[in-house]
DNA sequence: CGGCGGCTTGAAAGGCATCAACATAAGTGG
DNA sequence: CCACTTATGTTGATGCCTTTCAAGCCGCCG
């Protein structure tokens, strides 16, 4: 894990950009780190100090049972926010890792409250981003493996595709990933994915995938079709 | 619906005690409201003003997909908040019921930022509860039924067993809701409770659950034991 | 007391996990 | 840059778990 120069041309998207202008305004730097594919950036029972905007890249988070399976619990993309679950326990309740080169701005945590009670703005802004996460991944308890796929793609590329026109984009996560996030076996969602591309639905090779047809991806993410 | 006398004994357990606290330092009452069994507290699409507290009973929230199929999105039960999830697009997602005789403390939300602004430590309570909503609700995408609803049943007596010696407690929804919100068919929930109790991990009747061996209900639920 | 919603139990069907074998891609070292 | 190794994805066969359908029971409330 290293430091980066700063390069701020994409902080324009990021979900937090109010945090960097407000921090320059009171004079502080924020410190950007690069994170090498599985490289981990912050293991279970860490101490809590930092939150992390992923500027580029994706990290995903996980934990290990008792019976040594593991599980994915998150996933982090581009402009979002990673570390709000640690304030819970003063601690980072998973591990997390680089699924690829990933960028991330480190904010102390202590700042980030400084400017939470000196910025009202700001603090709506944070109000705003934690109660969209509160109804995020409403998938999870959807029933069939292609209910949870499908709405899973959707939620994907509504994270990915920033760019209004464009419908296609690199899956960031591997199958045995999302099978673990999912709660389904890789086998099943390699079956799936084969599946919605026989029926033109989307086209997947090497983890690139285009939406052809978002329409009814929505329809079989609501059960709507067999 | 109706509104409901003053009575702050059951208060000091409350998660936003200091909402209150500091409310009438500014001079400020809360309002009470009484919701009847299965009344409706907010409809889905409704502007969001205020944050509902717990005081006694319990919500349920819930939508209906395109196939009019209704899936339970949430629990809320005594001293927790409900409306987090409003703040986002500034309307309440989903539709709000009482499951009981309900009563819950009206807070508004913007007196509510406005005691976030003015006090420090009221803002670093509100983070504590949303970082650990985050993480809650981890079972979902858990894959059995069993490890599911032992998850759900420890998550339940986590929640409404306050006085510590004791290790019974009223399920406060209907097996039809419990499969609806797990992803389950309510004759599954039907016989994985059936086959706790046959076992002599917990016993039940009529929605009165008591905890004889909770630890290997923990087992089941980290998929420890068949 | 009667009706209705909620719970229980059984039998059947289907979806998904599991196991196994193979194919392909990615990563490593010479 | 290629050969080798390892990780990841694909495909088929089998069995189990959960859903679905059906029927009956129980408790609750009007």
């Amino acid at each position: 894990m290293s430091y980066a120069e700063n390069d701020k041309s994409q902080c324009i998207q990021c979900s937090l950009a109010t945090f960097c202008a407000y921090s320059e305004k009171h004079g502080i730097e924020t410190k950007r780190r690069v994170i090498k594919p599985k490289e981990t950036l912050q293991f279970a029972h860490d101490k809590f100090t930092n939150l992390y905007v992923i500027e580029s890249g994706a990290l995903k988070t996980h934990e290990t049972d008792l019976m040594g399976n593991e599980f994915i619990r998150g996933l982090y993309l581009k402009h979002e926010v990673y570390g709000y679950e640690a304030i819970y326990k003063g601690q980072y309740p998973f591990s997390s890792d680089a699924l690829t080169k990933t960028i991330v701005c480190e904010i102390s945590y202590q700042h980030f409250l400084t400017l939470l009670h000196s910025e009202p703005a700001f603090l709506g802004r944070v109000l705003y981003l934690l109660s969209q996460q509160l109804t995020a991944r409403y998938y999870l308890n959807r029933l069939s493996a292609q209910q949870k796929l499908s709405a899973f793609i959707l939620d994907l590329s509504a994270r990915l595709l920033t760019k209004e026109p464009h419908l296609d984009f690199l899956l960031p996560i591997s199958y045995r990933d999302i099978g673990s996030y999912l709660g389904l076996a890789t086998e099943t969602v390699s079956r799936v994915f084969s599946k919605l591309s026989k029926n033109n639905i989307i086209s997947i090779q090497n983890k690139h995938i285009y939406l052809l047809d978002s329409h009814r991806l929505r329809l079989l993410a609501e059960g709507a079709m067999p």
